[in-house]
DNA sequence: GCGGCTA
């Protein structure tokens, strides 16, 4: 019953296919697309069972950067992995560390207002988590598929990105008491085209910053669609640059200054350089 | 030839 009731879609098109064996388990990737937009599929198939998550398109990319930090992590010795939470869009996805006699494991589940949860579950693998850098690697590959397959339309800010909620260490109501009091959940564009020759709108407020090689220029400006802020990274020739609504400007403040503060913490604690961060790492 | 998982 995966409903092809009204624009659910049964016309959906396959992008890209990858499977993946994980010890005895099966787990299929599709990429798809179909009137809305893109997706992925990821289904876990063993001998009886099969579940399936959709990740929105938009959220592609910060699986990634999910399962990077528990590769990292765990390939670090380090004890202190935590549970994530990652809201896309209407649903939630919860990432849970696990182990029993058979090994280490992370489930990845959905949730979503109108459908039960569904859950995968990823084992780590038997030696150096070759299962969850396997499927880390599937997923940039996906991540990398979607990118080069996404029609120009198709990048509008309105439809395409919309963020995102990345919150560390489950806490009790994070989404629900966050969600009755703000307003519509901000938007954050991501634009990975180079160079706009149509400065459309400059308000003349601009400033920059230069730190190691790069230097970040922030400009106000303003469309059809209301005023944002545009922040741009600038190395060499290389610039890429990211589209902030002025509706997610405070948030966004709040979650720089988050980072600062725990950041701060860990270099003025000097209880031992244990800064945990979900970048990999720099060779 | 596993088998983990609250909704």
């Amino acid at each position: 019953m995966e409903g092809n009731s009204g624009g659910g879609g049964g016309n959906d098109v396959e992008l890209l296919c990858k499977t993946l064996q994980v010890e005895h388990k099966l787990f299929y990737f599709d990429l798809k697309e179909n009137p809305r937009g893109q997706y992925l599929k990821i289904s876990e198939k063993t001998s009886a069972t099969r579940s399936t998550i959709i990740v929105p398109v938009n959220g592609i990319v910060w699986f990634l950067d999910l399962f990077n930090y528990y590769v990292d992590s765990s390939s670090a010795d380090n004890n202190d992995v935590f549970s994530k939470e990652l809201q896309l869009d209407t649903k939630v996805f919860y990432f849970d560390v696990g182990e029993n006699k058979r090994g280490r494991f992370l489930k990845v589940s959905e949730a979503s207002v109108s459908r039960n949860r569904s859950t995968i579950i990823v084992p780590a693998g038997s030696a150096r988590d070759e299962g969850w850098a396997a499927f880390r690697n599937i997923l940039a590959e996906m991540n990398e598929a979607s990118r080069l397959l996404i029609l120009p339309n198709q990048q509008s800010p309105e439809s395409s990105e919309r963020l995102v909620g990345l919150s560390d260490d489950v806490g009790a109501g994070f989404i629900s008491g966050q969600s009755s009091q703000t307003a519509p959940s901000p938007e954050l564009s991501v634009e990975r085209s180079v160079g706009w020759q149509d400065e459309v709108g400059n308000l003349g407020v601009s400033k920059v910053f230069r730190a190691d090689q790069k230097r970040f220029f922030f400009d106000l400006g303003s469309n059809n669609r209301g005023h944002f802020l545009r922040i741009s990274e600038v190395a060499g020739a290389d610039r890429s640059s990211i589209i902030l609504p002025l509706s997610g400007l405070k948030q966004f403040h709040e979650m720089v200054g988050h980072f600062v503060d725990i950041t701060k913490d860990r270099i003025e604690g000097m209880t031992g350089a244990n800064v945990r961060t979900v970048e990999p790492p720099q060779r």
